[in-house]
DNA sequence: TTGGCTAAGTCTGTCAAGTGGACTTAGAAT
DNA sequence: ATTCTAAGTCCACTTGACAGACTTAGCCAA
């Protein structure tokens, strides 16, 4: 069945230039700086570790670590075994760990659509006592939760048109 | 300074093969891909206007279309502009606008780190009469809202040992 | 009915990036 | 001196991105 013809969209009169979803994934839209996150977030912390559970080959590693602490997400810690030289951790600095949200939304978004038999091999949980299962919301600033049909993308005051 | 040695990570005793994280990247975890949804999420549906706008290479657009199409997430639509023949749109699919939440925790996250000084280029708004923004929010089941620190991954059932 | 127009591809050669495997390095222990 | 190890570099090879030209399929105007 073909639609009437749409009017062109809002969308198509403003630049892509500066959008924010292209400018965070200069920084993350690489598959193998995601699974480097992933393993510094599962507490994974050291090359050689790092490099075997996520398969990386070193080059790739190298320079993904080298990218992710210029881009101010983790940063290097010395740390030394009994009897080994002094050798560096990478750990997330507050602006990786503010990543969480991204990563439970991907989890979650996941969870639902690839689902495994057994379950799901990894969740979010708030630490200590609590331990309960953590989930990300969408909320508004009036305090609905839309759902997805709900929301839109507009732009901003920082889009410029084309 | 250097550090007394962790014990070894827990998450040292798991696989990676299943991880949720990595199966959604395998999907997600492209830059265009990622510049594919952000065009269809402020509703830029065709070919030529995806491409131009997003900058994307033809082949590289045509591969991923099809890809979004295979996993699910995008569906074609065709349409008719006045004048000439049938042709495709590319609509988000219920899967494809579920991920909603991974895109506007990148923004918010974006926002955060990497600002302009001219504001954010793109918002998230609850659509109608409502209009307004729209943001994520990590929740715990107990209905506590923990901050990044207290968060953590932990294998859920389906992990498998390594 | 020919020729032009357009959106959506397809084709081609070039070049950058990812890849696996071997090699190197720097401290510490024997 | 030799060995060990985590981290990193080097190399040759292959895959994928890329720009630019070309192709296709309906529709229209002349």
């Amino acid at each position: 069945m073909s639609t009437a013809v749409d009017s062109v969209p809002e969308a198509m009169r403003w630049s892509t230039e500066n959008c924010t979803i292209s400018r965070t994934m200069e920084i993350l839209g690489d598959k193998w700086t995601f699974h480097v996150l992933r393993e510094l977030f599962v507490g994974v912390r050291r090359f050689e570790d790092i490099r075997a559970r996520a398969g990386i080959p070193r080059q790739v590693l190298t320079e993904r670590l080298a990218a992710l602490i210029e881009r101010g997400l983790i940063r290097r810690h010395p740390y030394r075994l009994p009897g080994q030289r002094e050798r560096s951790e990478y750990r997330l600095t507050q602006a990786g760990l503010d990543l969480y949200p991204v990563l439970v939304a991907m989890i979650q978004w996941g969870d639902q659509y690839l689902p495994l038999d057994a379950g799901p091999p990894l969740e979010a949980r708030h630490r200590g006592d609590c331990g309960a299962r953590v989930t990300v919301r969408m909320e508004c600033e009036d305090g609905h939760e839309p759902a997805p049909r709900e929301v839109a993308f507009r732009p901003g005051p920082g889009a410029q048109p084309r």
